[in-house]
DNA sequence: ATAATATATGAACAGTTGCTCATATATTCA
DNA sequence: TGAATATATGAGCAACTGTTCATATATTAT
């Protein structure tokens, strides 16, 4: 399969938004449903700058979004490639 | 989806494997079939050396298998999970 | 208005990454 | 054996990443 180079770069991008276990642990709490920023914080036991700063990357990478509520925002995932992408890679780590 | 630190790691591991433009057009390459070491620096215009580097860091995380043949040593796909991870990624990259 | 709460953002810093260059190892050929 | 070829590897370095800390913005409550 011959790829642009802008392709490999968009891939590569795509791949890399990925490639933090933080990240991972908040796209898997995400796959639940939608969660706020401190709710994630908790759940992770991250501190609510680290998980908006990881946020934001997500967020750029359309693979989460934001909507606003008050003054809390909840984020979900953006599209159900996530998900799937996510389970096939924990598919490859568990058994393959 | 609660996820384990480990499996979390595991899983950021995989998907940093794909993480990288040069690692992206190795893949693409090698999903045509095994290509030695020099094959692949040429038809992606990258030096041997760097091609070994990055054939390194995909071989420890069992992306690719080597075989070796007189002097050469020849890539492929270690198995179907990297190719499938490569076309959904690629599927979201160009619709989603 | 002021204070409190929830999130976002910028700077700074340590750690990591991917390359180049030099060198090492392994295999083939003369 | 010695030279040539194919790949691997280590050091070194510039660029990037993820966090913390301090601060900013936005919303709600008093």
């Amino acid at each position: 399969m011959k790829l642009t180079e802008l392709k490999a770069i968009k891939l590569s991008e795509l791949f890399s938004a990925l490639s933090d276990a933080s990240r991972v642990r908040i796209i898997s709490l995400l796959i639940e449903g939608e969660m706020s920023v401190s709710a994630l914080a908790d759940g992770l036991k991250m501190s609510e700058s680290a998980v908006s700063h990881q946020l934001r990357g997500l967020r750029q990478m359309h693979l989460v979004r934001a909507r606003k509520s008050g003054r809390q925002v909840f984020y979900s995932l953006d599209d159900d490639h996530v998900a799937r992408l996510f389970t096939l890679g924990l598919d490859h780590v568990q058994h393959g």
